[in-house]
RNA sequence: GGGGGGAUACCAAAGUGGCCAACUGGGGCAGACUGUAAAUCUGUUGUCGUAAGACUUCGCAGGUUCGAAUCCUGCUCCCCCCA
């Protein structure tokens, strides 16, 4: 394997990171790995707490996938044992412990999303129960040693837990140590993370000095924010676009971003080159509109492939801009000369959670029947021989009323 | 070990015997508008019922009362302060 050059790597590591702590160190380690044709080893930590991807994660498994095509070693640590502990970073609760079997299949599911960024060939996986596990209480002591409580109880969400009255476990205070150990363990070279990880990226810096090794550079990313425009994108705010997510959702909801969003979409979650990323600056502030319907099509086809993405921007089209129902509605059938209800036959099909959910639709004036708006709660229909209708629920419900 | 405070719908938070299916904010949903599933504005937000109305809900289990989220008893869980 021959490198590039450290500057040439270094575009590319640069490319959307926000930190990187200490540059300097991060340039020797390049150097030195030229030198000695050895690939650096980097690091990243995932939680297997919340299997589900998004695109936030994505802005750093997208990184380390660079790491992986600039040809060094990347190591993904299934937290099994840290997910014990749950990371408190950002909490303002205690995070409920998990169970060893969700555990387990949190990290299947991890996994399986995770290989459609980076290379499954070329990606080390470890579990750190392997060595964390091992670890006896004494062990655990003297590591805890060299953190004190102010510096723990200095950090945001740990004040603001304390001052709100809110409870702080003692065991969340050895999660940081727990990740750090596991860089002294792997002796990683870079380890990387989102911003609110700089805390516990650092003690591992502390740690592998203490264990005598050269301390890992850390790169810190940026938090994607979510489709709501203000907060990150998590699952736990619905702002997010996930991995798993089908090409239609995945083109709709990436046009919701608002607009001074679409720049660091383009930058920090899809593959177009660093010459693109500058016609894309310009481009944004002239045209808006079409820039965002790119970045869309261009997300969905990572994921999905060119054919649904261009199906998808299709289906957007169709249903959002002419709000007519899709060829892919799901067809309800019922016998020719059957009388029912509407409000049944949505309740039927399950397009609303309960019939008094419907009821409100239909006052507001969310249930089309062949373009013509039903608001009477009473409104009853004959299925005729042959016959087709079209029925919508709200903004995104659809179905076909078919004849049997 | 001692003392104090708390548990209300998706979340936060009012309510302290009938006017409470429960104020308010956030979120969600719908409508209008828009290049957009953004922003903004308006409406709406327990279940069943076309409706009238009925039923279930205020940590859990009992009790008092014509009537309880509100009063009493026991239980569970949580927080703070002092040591």
């Amino acid at each position: 394997m021959k490198f590039p050059s450290v500057e040439e790597q270094l575009a590319i590591i640069k490319r959307g990171t926000l930190e990187i702590v200490p540059e300097e160190e991060l340039k020797n380690k390049l150097k030195r790995s030229i030198k000695e044709n050895k690939p650096l080893r980097v690091k990243l930590g995932c939680d297997p707490t919340r299997p589900d991807l998004h695109l936030g994660h994505s802005v750093i498994l997208r990184k380390l996938r660079q790491f992986q095509d600039l040809g060094h070693h990347v190591i993904l640590i299934i937290g099994d044992f840290t997910a014990l502990i749950g990371d408190p970073t950002g909490q303002n609760k205690t995070r409920p412990p998990l169970t060893s079997v969700e555990i387990k299949e949190n990290a299947r599911t991890y996994l399986d999303q995770a290989g459609k960024i980076l290379d499954p060939e070329k990606t080390e996986i470890v579990y750190n129960a392997d060595w964390l596990g091992e670890m006896r209480f004494e062990d655990v002591i003297k590591l805890s040693s060299s953190l004190t409580v102010a510096r723990m109880i200095e950090r945001d969400d740990f004040s603001k837990r304390y001052k709100n009255n809110d409870p702080i476990s003692l065991h969340e205070f050895l999660y940081p140590l727990a990740q750090g150990q596991d860089s002294v363990f792997l002796r990683s070279d870079i380890e990387l993370g989102g911003t609110d990880q700089k805390f516990n990226l650092l003690v591992g810096r502390d740690l592998q000095k203490q264990d005598g090794q050269e301390p890992q550079v850390c790169l810190l990313m940026p938090l994607l924010v979510g489709t709501d425009g203000s907060m990150k994108m998590s699952k736990s705010y619905d702002n997010y676009i996930g991995i798993d997510d089908s090409p239609n959702d995945m083109y709709g909801k990436s046009l919701s971003i608002p607009d001074d969003l679409i720049y660091s979409y383009y930058e920090l979650v899809t593959d177009i080159s660093i010459d693109e990323l500058k016609r894309v600056k310009e481009r944004v502030k002239k045209d808006p509109r079409n820039t965002k319907h790119d970045l869309a099509f261009t997300i969905t086809r990572m994921y999905h492939g060119e054919e649904a993405a261009k199906a998808a921007r299709k289906h957007f089209e169709k249903t959002v801009i002419q709000k007519d129902i899709p060829d892919d509605a799901p067809v309800i059938e019922y016998s020719a000369g059957t009388t029912i209800r509407l409000l049944d036959i949505i309740g039927d099909a399950s397009l609303t959670s309960s019939n008094g959910e419907t009821k409100r639709m239909m006052k507001q004036g969310g249930v089309t029947l062949d373009d013509e708006r039903i608001e009477d709660p009473g409104f009853e229909l004959t299925f005729k021989e042959g016959e087709v209708r079209s029925l919508k629920v709200g903004k995104r419900k659809f179905a076909r009323l078919k004849t049997k």
